[in-house]
DNA sequence: CGGTCCATTGAGCACCATCAAGACTTGTGG
DNA sequence: CCACAAGTCTTGATGGTGCTCAATGGACCG
């Protein structure tokens, strides 16, 4: 064991979780966790194989999807620090059911599935504290179909830039500057439609006065508006 | 208190959910549990009013639904026999997100939230069969999410038919006979679509001799045809 | 300076919601 | 038992949204 973590000192929303602990608990989880730093668009798990471990994403991003019968993608959601990811499969014993791949690097905790159960036995706490995240991800869920299903591609691309917006930066950023890392074809993707129909959006909004659109970095001119749009 | 209820007697799901208590605690449950007997269309409670109870579905069923901007409802999830409903805004302590209404008569048994939660606290292998079936529930609704977005209406109605048919029916009806208890209204809504869509999509089916379709009863023709086209 | 990849733009079309009208069922009161 | 009314289901016509296919335009890289 090249590496070690130590799980205290891990921030986000993991803390909440673990800080339940006991020194002795916490100290098991440090050392069954395994620290792994991926680059981007590496895969951290597969849909369909056996869910082996859970993974806690300590920074970065990683979008979860399915493979649809026609083959392209379905984003089915994005994880951040501090989230779980596999902890579906760990708890039912069940295959992954989606594909799990970093959207920019990321560094991931993987915790053996029978250490996080056996530690979940250990402290009921903790469970109890897990079935309040598990509630809370299951509305936003039901918020995600409904918007999915309802609101119409405008509406969830001004709530995607929103959202990107909000998103901690690092320097370099003005504010209302989204740098843009992915493609247009994975932009989409996590909004739920196709490129061209993403880049007629955008432009679009451009030429209502709303954004500047470049090839990698978007600026928000009329950030009322934008918010009017995502409603 | 008028009536009592023998949690230990119930069947389904929720059997397996409650069969891990003790016989002290299973009788905590049975008295804290409170039964009722309601008619089609009534509400058990509604969305953004304070998640005081827990709903367990003896019998009968249910939906679940949100009201969305434009004043229509939009069905998030249908529930049976052995489900819980209200789960998610007991155990965070939220507001119910969305309104639970029967479509049939149902019993149903009212938990007060507190009770509830303390015997969670009792029993951490409650807690642990309440994970995993929170897991596989929301597995569900991620599959939901994909077919919505995914799936044309002939699709999800072929699904709805053949969910319909292997769903347990009363001494009546021949195989392959659906009875239709809901107008057509209401079961556009539980399938995602307009009761005109709805019509035009059923009478295509039948006009292709895999339905025959009557206002208050399917007869299905060509069971294969209508698995295929579920997929 | 070509070649490749990605973004954009255009044209067409499928799906389905909406609006509108007609057919049928059901209920009510005379 | 009939007549009328109200509700429900069906059918038709239309339009909007957004996907698909195809062509063009830049950017980046060798």
């Amino acid at each position: 064991m090249s590496t070690s973590v130590d799980c205290r000192s891990c921030t986000g929303a993991a803390h909440d979780l673990f800080s339940c602990l006991l020194d002795e608990q916490r100290a098991k989880l440090s050392k069954a966790a395994v620290p792994h730093a991926y680059g981007p668009h590496e895969s951290i798990f597969h849909s369909g194989t056996p869910s082996l471990a859970l993974y806690c994403v300590r920074s970065g991003s990683v979008k979860l999807f399915r493979r649809v019968n026609n083959g392209d993608e379905f984003v089915v959601g994005i994880r951040g620090p501090g989230d779980l990811l596999g902890l579906r499969g760990v708890l039912a014993g069940t295959p992954y059911a989606a594909t799990a791949m970093t959207l920019e690097p990321a560094v991931i905790c993987a915790i053996p599935g029978e250490s996080f159960l056996s530690l979940l036995r250990e402290n009921p706490l903790m469970g109890f504290r897990l079935l309040q995240r598990l509630a809370h991800n299951f509305r936003l869920l039901e918020d995600q179909l409904v918007e999915r299903t309802y609101d119409r591609v405008g509406k969830r691309t001004a709530r995607f830039l929103i959202q990107q917006i909000q998103k901690p930066e690092e320097g370099t950023s003005e504010p209302g500057t989204i740098a843009i890392s992915a493609s247009r074809e994975e932009m989409a993707q996590l909004i739920g439609t196709t490129p061209e129909t993403l880049s007629r959006t955008l432009h679009g909004f451009a030429s209502d006065g709303i954004l500047e659109v470049d090839r990698r970095e978007i600026r928000v001119l009329d950030l009322t508006a934008l918010l009017r749009l995502a409603e």
